[in-house]
DNA sequence: GTGAAAGCGCTAACAC
DNA sequence: GTGTTAGCGCTTTCAC
């Protein structure tokens, strides 16, 4: 514990009440400048914090905001957390970060747990619960939603292009040559979750360049690790199944999809291209550097944090959605210098 | 907010007073089952949760521990945090997770913000401190120090073998037929920071390996990242240096110079051999895999909150030191079918 | 075993 | 402009 300095302390030290360090910590306007200066000077010397837990008691708000994340190490959500931190703090917020596992359980923890009392509000990756429960997220706290999985929540949502960029992503690797792509990472049986949303969009990109859908050229893999990308594409090599390019749902997969291929000593990208979505840092690293959609972070985490802030004061227009910019960034997995016809 | 359900209600709905409600709630060992299970009836039904500030405030304690880290899109740093929230876990606390961005502004201010108020204890990194400024921890609340810089502070300390690991991977290299290694990431002004012990380290590898040490093949890079990586090997290479293996001071090193060698078309590990630090989870994903040093990260969360849970309980013994176990991790980066004599 | 009352440190409301 | 007072929801004496 802090040594127990407090109001009363600054406010005898300064010859002033406590109304009036209150009144200063708070950036009351009226206040006479040599009185301001006294309490800082008191403050100051005193060595005195506010007790953020007696504040939130009496006024309701801690300065705090929750962050529920999906898991800390992805690179994803580290470097999005990351963001968020630099946002919250532009508007004097400080962010609670948490981890659902995405499963169903740690999403509901996360959504009713001790931490949301200290919280004003939270920023909520849904991952783990299902698509039709968007009425948990009928909360009594300020809720922005982030990513994918449930639509039409009753709360404001910040989402990223998913069909889009996947079109964009499809149709690349259509005008470097490949005929035969991969999407790798679908999940055939889940609602509105960014794996239908990137193979829709793989769909239509394929359909824009006039190439046949090939239910054999679509693999599933769960979780979008780097594991299960290799795993995907040594199946696919293993039956036998030709491809020249490969549409990976998210980095991580694109990674492991470039690792099995070096593996196997199959040439990136004359022999198959590969693009992934979400663009991490890392992206820029790997051998050959991963194409990639930036799907819009820096937008999503400013517009979150600025949409939970308006709630926080109290705004009550009705839940708005939006979608951030995409960018399609063409790197050395997929450019190739003479397209194949 | 959520709705004001306070212990009052409960106690009311259970038919008995606030005191049993929070016996309840703590865990009061001597009360009536039948008293017990009303009171968890009446909560349930009203959905009450315990209000974490008003319970700080008169008790002091909120079982929440502050983990300071630079940076949280750091792979090894968000990997750590990981494994920290999982221990914390364990022992019923959750995590505050702050960013010091590896400056000195940013860990002045996480040992002395508002946060702290609201944390039992803290587990710090102190990058952005200078190694002298051990009393900046002196702190009058529990602090457990991660990492290096600063030895000999009046506190608990867990950290890795800096040197033992480092020196363990430049003997590999030198075993697998590398005469000329390069160190990367060098840092010669620095005072006990694991640039400096790693270096330490190896040098000593390359006396017990019976090599001579050459100025020439130390590389000076900060920070550790990616690109640094990438420019410590092109420098080198562009200045016509000769050599067969990188010891890289971290993986993010390490898979810049991987990316750097892969681009100069100079084969990995036959050319030139690479060994990382820290093992983090990328590692095994690189083209070829990356050999490193796993610092025992494991060990370390573990240890780190089972002190600070200690001196949070008032353990006043004097500080401790902990090392962890380390272990080296070959894969392809570094393993010569054939090493070169 | 359980209840009543005091008070943790702060801020909102209201004096002056 | 600044001081006084009440009370946020809880836990901790101390009764009984």
């Amino acid at each position: 514990m802090l040594v127990a300095v407090t109001m009363r302390d600054v406010a005898d030290r300064a010859g002033v009440s406590v109304k009036t360090v209150s009144n200063v910590l708070n950036g009351y306007r009226y206040l006479r400048p040599e009185t301001r200066e006294r309490v800082e000077a008191a403050i100051a010397e005193l060595g005195y914090r506010l007790n953020v837990s007696a504040s939130h008691l009496r006024k309701g708000r801690t300065g705090m905001i929750g962050l529920a994340v999906p898991e800390l190490a992805h690179p994803y959500f580290a470097e999005f957390a990351d963001v968020i931190v630099s946002e919250a703090e532009k508007v004097g917020l400080r962010v609670l970060i948490e981890r659902t596992g995405a499963t169903r359980e740690g999403a509901l923890t996360s959504l009713d747990s001790l931490q949301r009392r200290i919280t004003d509000g939270l920023l909520f990756f849904p991952l783990g619960l299902e698509p039709d429960e968007g009425d948990l997220l009928a909360v009594d706290y300020p809720l922005v939603l982030l990513g994918e999985r449930i639509f039409g929540a009753p709360v404001d949502h910040v989402t990223m292009a998913n069909v889009e960029g996947a079109r964009a992503a499809t149709v690349h690797l259509a005008e470097q040559g490949c005929r035969r792509i991969v999407a790798l990472g679908a999940r055939l049986d889940e609602g509105m979750g960014s794996p239908t949303l990137r193979l829709q969009g793989y769909t239509e990109g394929l359909e824009e360049a006039g190439i046949p859908f090939d239910p054999g050229l679509v693999v599933e893999e769960n979780p979008w690790s780097r594991q299960k990308g290799e795993d995907g594409i040594a199946q696919l090599l293993d039956a036998g199944v030709d491809f020249d390019g490969v549409f990976a749902m998210n980095d991580s997969l694109a990674f492991g999809a470039l690792h099995e291929l070096y593996i196997r000593r199959i040439a990136v990208p004359s022999e198959v291209a590969v693009v992934g979505f979400d663009d991490v840092e890392d992206a820029r690293f790997h051998e050959p550097a991963l194409s990639s959609i930036a799907p819009g972070t820096a937008q999503i985490a400013r517009e979150a944090v600025r949409m939970l802030v308006e709630r926080i004061g109290g705004d009550d227009q009705p839940p708005r959605l939006l979608v951030a910019d995409f960018e399609l960034r063409v790197r050395g997995s997929s450019l190739r210098s003479t397209p194949t016809p």
